[in-house]
DNA sequence: CGGCGGGTTGAGTCGCATCAACATGCGTGG
DNA sequence: CCACGCATGTTGATGCGACTCAACCCGCCG
């Protein structure tokens, strides 16, 4: 399979083929873990950060009081915290959803790619951008949208997350390996209330979730419920670097 | 008034005289706008960032349905939007809550100063990375803190944050202009509930609020109800940088 | 077979939203 | 100077959305 980190970056810049070499060798000896163990303490040590080839993951916190909260939802080709740049940065942990795939990456390494190269650099900084991005959103979704909404613009984002980096099917349906005590969990949620959230979903028919596979059966009625406006993930900002290469959209908004 | 940017600095990374003064170049003429307005498109063209000098400001989204969200506080020495590196981030607005005076940074001189001096570097990172890690705090609250424990948490953070630059007066009080429908769209609550929240927390004596002054009466208490663990915001990293330097805090938790 | 992880369902409660009224301070114009 | 409007804050009544607790179901695995 293609690796996932460069189907994605292809949409925030255009790389060359020797900007495509130098993000390969980026990579350290891939490395694997179990389904909920904690990524950052197996795998990254510091002034490396893992780069998800396969499975998912997630950046989360629990609170004192029992509760917890996910912040980020990590699938292949995302960078896990990309902020990490600094020491102690203990105030998070981050941990396998599924069994993962990585490959850790150093810090010093990407420094010097964006160096060399102009485009590897646009395109870090779009990553980044839309990483933060999609943090902002879940800000508006929590404080602003209800329950179903929250979880059809959750649907909505990563169908096009998955899109970019070919990991929907042609029957409109993606792994979903979430369990509904962990959707609650991203959306501040109890499971109960996940439960009949979804059921709210499913019998408009517009998704089905069943065994770890959801499928989106009417993407524009989703949309339109959850007031999911992509422009926050940027897709198309390879299209105005180059004007000669077609806008590539693996999900069409109409 | 010493530069609020560079005090913030201070705590991110040991800057020399040299250093500090090449930041301060960094910044263009001074300009001001009035309460209310729109800071991106008044202030800030392509390729500058508005750097907060004089009050506050937001970063907000508005959704369809009329309902609005704003998703990052913006304080003196603050860099807004630190991510708008990228052409037509068009997914989010800046406001100004006050009247604000602000210098809008060229990201090319940025990168240039983060080159030429690697403490600069260093601060600049440790600045995105808090402005990040406020972000997903917020999450956090949202997504599993109940409206005075919001509430109490966003007081401790702003008090942290303007207790950095020197904003907090003697008498434990700092100047506060948000409005309660401001706070609404913060913390995600309707202006009715951020009313009757304010009053739990002003009876509990911890706080007052008038007049667009916050006074925190009782830090310790505010904290444990709103479980708030300030090392999210990463104060005591320059002291781990110079062993030699005390760490410094304007806030005392203990 | 029993246990367990995950999903589903129902009943009761509570936090927060909504709507509406009223209070207060302030600037403006008659 | 007062009358008025407007912005902001406060209070009460009512309803709904989401939480909690508890039971029950199913498939899987030891």
């Amino acid at each position: 399979m293609a690796n996932p980190f460069l189907l994605k970056l292809r949409h925030g810049a255009c790389l060359t083929a020797e900007d495509e070499a130098l993000l390969m060798e980026l990579s350290g000896p891939v490395r694997s873990v179990p389904a909920r163990s904690d990524l950052v303490q197996e795998g990254a040590e510091a002034g490396f950060l893992p780069l998800i080839l396969e499975g998912w993951a997630c950046r989360y916190r629990d609170l004192e009081n029992g509760k917890r909260q996910i912040t980020t939802l990590f699938v292949p080709g995302d960078l896990c915290e990309p902020f990490g740049a600094l020491p102690h940065s203990i105030d998070h942990a981050i941990a396998a959803i599924t069994p993962v795939v990585f490959a850790p990456v150093s810090l010093k390494a990407i420094g010097a790619a964006a160096r060399s190269s102009h485009r590897i650099y646009e395109a870090l900084w779009w990553d980044l951008l839309c990483a933060s991005a999609i943090e902002r959103e879940s800000i508006v979704s929590l404080g602003r949208r209800s329950a179903a909404e929250r979880m059809g613009h959750l649907f909505c984002e990563l169908y096009v997350r998955l899109g970019l980096i070919g990991l929907i099917n042609r029957d409109q349906s993606c792994s979903f390996p979430l369990r509904q005590a962990d959707l609650g969990d991203v959306l501040g949620l109890s499971t109960v209330h996940v439960n009949r959230s979804l059921q709210e979903l499913r019998e408009a028919g517009w998704i089905s979730l069943r065994n770890q596979r959801l499928t989106i059966h009417d993407l524009a009625a989703l949309r339109d419920f959850s007031l999911f406006d992509p422009s926050y993930l940027h897709m198309d900002h390879s299209a105005s670097v180059d004007r000669n290469r077609p806008p590539f959209r693996t999900v069409n908004f109409q």
